[in-house]
Formats: structure tokens, C-alpha cells, sequence
DNA sequence: AAAAATGGATTACACTTGTAATCCTCCCAT
DNA sequence: ATGGGAGGATTACAAGTGTAATCCATTTTT
């Protein structure tokens, strides 16, 4: 599967967000959270859709489109790559960056103790 | 300053290793590590310097590079902006897939941990 | 029915990016 | 001195991107 461009991945999420939509309520949710043209929405459908990162049903002459790749693969696999490039594959910099610039709220050291708590108990 | 390329980035990455150095010396680094043309290099040398992402010192008929940016400023902004693309703003989730795919080595966590705990002392 | 709007397909177009090749000039080895 | 290379500047060129506009068929609205 190809690449999916910034522009490209806003659409997309809102497929994540709710599926399946047509053409007209993507473009209606977008126009107001992104301030995208109408047509620059369907020229994004299109190229998703050539990506095969999304499918559409017809009904009508109307296009019901969905995701055909799920969020959590996608995020990861984005992220382990941008890991990959920015911090040679070690996750620590990065949190070790928010931390330092203040950029970690309580509620996100919280999350983050939680999450490790569990790994650990996982591993024993 | 104008985005940085994923390609120019290795140019920037060699040079935050070390510098300055001569463009001949990145290009000798970065053929074997990367194999990236001579050419290449170059090229990505002199949009780097449009850019404003790296300077130079002539010595004689051969330029010395440095970079203009730093390190931590550069992969700062663009952590939280891939997060915030991503992920909402939301640090959690991006660590969460690291963790439910098993992607964190006990160094790792152990490392968070670390931070964790450093943050915590820092707000008391 | 005629006009206007809607939906999708196709086309546009400048800018960026990856990846070099070509050009020009100066220096070094033969 | 001369021919080849090293260095940098300029040019190349296809693919991808952001951002639409145009085209064409079909529905809706007056």
C-alpha cells in the first residue's frame, strides 16, 4: 500500500471517525474542522481509493466510502517508523523530549505509569 | 525555515553526529551508510542550505558545513507535531502501540520508568 | 421543461522530493 | 603543459502533493 499524505490522512480519519460516509458528509465534516474545498475532498477520496487505503459501495449514483485499513495498524506503523527516522529506533528520546519542554501533563504521566505498571506485570 | 526532507534529514543527521565537516567527508559517510549517490549528496547539501537548515565556511575552493538547527529543536517540533497529526496531541497512545505490539525492550521501560520518576520528583 | 445543483471523473498546475547528470573551474599528477 | 579529477553550481526529470477547476451525466428545483 502506497503512502498516505498528510492532506490524504485528514480524510481518512474521518473514516476512522465514523464509516461508512458518503462523499458529501466527509466533505461537510471537513469543510468546517479542516476548511477543505468540496473538491479538494473528492480528489483525496480518489487517491485513497487508488491507494486502496479505502473502498467505497455504491448506491445509487451515490459512493459510500470506508476505510479499508484499520487505525491502530496504520499509527503504528507510522510511528515506528518515524521512531526509526528521528530517534534511530529508541522510543525513550522522544517522551524524554515532551518531558523536558513540559509537554507532559499529569494526566499523561499518569497514563503512561499505568501503561508501564502493565507491562510489567505482562512480563512476569 | 522550510520543511526538511526525509532524505535531506540524513544529510542533517550526519552533520549533528559531527561537524563541520566537508561535504567530501558526508558524502564518503553517507555512501556507505545510506547509498547515496555523491551527486546526491550534494544536491541535498544545497537545498539544506537554501533552506537555512545548514551554513558553510569557504576554506579555500572547499566548504565546510555545520548545521544551523539543533538536534533536540528539530526532533522536539516534529514529535509533537507527528503527535499531534497522529495522535491528537496525545503522547499515550503512540507509547501504548509501541507497548501492545511488543515493540519496548525492558531497557526500554526500564528507561521511562526513569523519566517517569523524574518528572514526578520535579513537580513535588 | 428549463435551470440549477449534485456527484463522480478527469484535468490542471505549481511546488517538493528523490535521484542524479551536466557544466564550469581550478588544482594536481604525469 | 596538459589531461583528468575534485568541488561546487546549475539543470533535469518523473512522481507525489496540495489545492482546485472543468466536464459530464443525472437529479432536483422552480
Amino acid at each position: 500500500m502506497k503512502e498516505i499524505s498528510n492532506s490524504e490522512l485528514v480524510v481518512l480519519q474521518q473514516l476512522w471517525q465514523q464509516s461508512p460516509l458518503t462523499s458529501s458528509e466527509i466533505v461537510d465534516a471537513l469543510e468546517h474542522s479542516h476548511d477543505m474545498h468540496e473538491k479538494t475532498v473528492k480528489t483525496l477520496l480518489n487517491r485513497l481509493v487508488k491507494k486502496q487505503a479505502v473502498s467505497f459501495e455504491k448506491q445509487g449514483r451515490v459512493y459510500h466510502y470506508s476505510p479499508l485499513i484499520a487505525e491502530q495498524d496504520y499509527t503504528l506503523k507510522e510511528s515506528l517508523s518515524f521512531v526509526e527516522r528521528m530517534f534511530a529506533g529508541k522510543l525513550t528520546p522522544l517522551v524524554a523530549g515532551f518531558a523536558q519542554k513540559n509537554k507532559l501533563s499529569a494526566d499523561d504521566v499518569a497514563e503512561l505509569q499505568t501503561l508501564l505498571d502493565d507491562w510489567k506485570k505482562e512480563q512476569k
